[in-house]
RNA sequence: GGCCAGGUAGCUCAGUCGGUAGAGCAGGGGACUGAAAAUCCCCGUGUCGGCGGUUCGAUUCCGUCCCUGGCCA
């Protein structure tokens, strides 16, 4: 019989880590992070991370692993979960897998193709390639390597059409035809699957905004400040294209004056989460909480306890 | 109180030489395989400020009233 993992799901802003926290405080369970943001060093007020005396007392994995200058990967992840998972499992305990990474959670729970890795020379070929011809060029390229990638890829979705090309030149087979073939092993676990999130969505509208002006006041701005002082970063990277980050960066350079950035993250902040809940409501066999709720903990415990024995 | 400029989508505004209107932003839905807090795709009916008048037909022209901003008293 499989050992059990709980997955944590929600929107930005739901209230997840705190409920994590308590379910730690009545399950064995360590918490593992599925936050593409949390990976990143120096970055805690914007990220919401947890605070380190909580993080003492109840482990959590998969936070501050990585300089924000190092991009991090949905491989990488799944690679760096299961190892996690694995020891706590080990451990006698329960993994419990908190976060609004959509992609995270698919990639651990239904596996990767086996796919080259990024490579940043080439990637920085093609986006000059594409600076002198255009992405339509590379898009119309992508249609004679890999004509069924390029059906399902967007001309005007650059990301896209770089992986494609990227995967079809470091490996020289089309991407499509990689990614038919089976992907890697499936989670090893039985996983319950909970979402969190509010049954009407302005409310969480409310709570985005309330939580960004608590990060301006618990020093948001100069935090990005450290970032942007060590001169070796710059706001292409993927940990500064976090919601948050990006527009005080914008701020810091410039570009544009208090207000604006922080209505612009607020903004940011709310397209997030309903890009989260695009994802959550696409996953299958999860149970939803509302988040509202006043007897939240007390049904997820009893939803726990019902399904993992 | 007088003069001027405005009042059109949730917001900022365009436009209709009279045939009932469309952009950006916001918002909503969706996609998602090593950047994913990323990157994209789709979705625009709203007493065109109110009431009258002219007209086959008025958001558009005319009158009047209301509201907002500016200047003058």
């Amino acid at each position: 019989m499989l050992p059990p993992a709980i997955f944590l799901m929600g929107p930005t802003a739901s209230g997840k880590s705190d409920l994590a926290l308590a379910l730690a405080a009545h399950l064995p369970c360590e918490i593992v992070s599925v936050d593409s943001a949390m990976v990143y060093r120096g970055m805690d007020i914007g990220t919401a991370k947890p605070e380190p005396a909580l993080c003492a007392r109840t482990p959590h994995h998969l936070i501050d692993i990585r300089d924000p200058s190092t991009p991090y990967s949905a491989a990488q992840f799944r690679a760096d979960a299961l190892r996690v998972m694995a020891d706590i499992t080990r451990a006698g305990r329960i993994p419990l897998l908190v976060g609004g990474t959509g992609l995270y959670f698919r990639a651990l729970e239904r596996g990767l193709s086996a796919l080259p890795g990024a490579d940043p020379v080439l990637r920085a070929r093609l986006s000059a390639e594409a600076g002198q011809q255009g992405w339509a060029a590379l898009h119309a390229r992508l249609a004679v390597a890999d004509p069924v990638a390029a059906g399902r890829i967007h001309p005007n979705d650059p990301q896209r059409i770089q992986r494609a090309l990227e995967v079809y030149e470091l490996s020289g087979v089309p991407l499509t035809t990689l990614q038919s073939a089976p992907a890697s092993e499936r989670l090893p676990y039985r996983v319950l699957k909970l979402v969190i999130a509010p049954s009407d969505r302005t409310l969480l509208h409310g709570r985005i905004a309330r939580r960004f002006k608590q990060m301006l006041e618990q020093g948001l701005v100069e935090e990005v400040r450290r970032l942007y002082q060590r001169g070796d970063l710059h706001p292409g990277l993927a940990s500064l294209r976090a919601v948050g980050y990006r527009q005080v960066w914008g701020l810091l350079a410039g570009e544009i004056h208090c207000d604006e950035m922080e209505s612009r993250a607020i903004i940011a902040t709310r397209q997030l989460a309903k890009r989260q809940l695009t994802w959550l409501r696409a996953e299958p066999e999860a149970r939803w909480f509302d988040s509202e709720a006043g007897d939240l903990l007390a049904n997820v415990l009893k939803y726990c306890s019902t399904a993992t024995t």
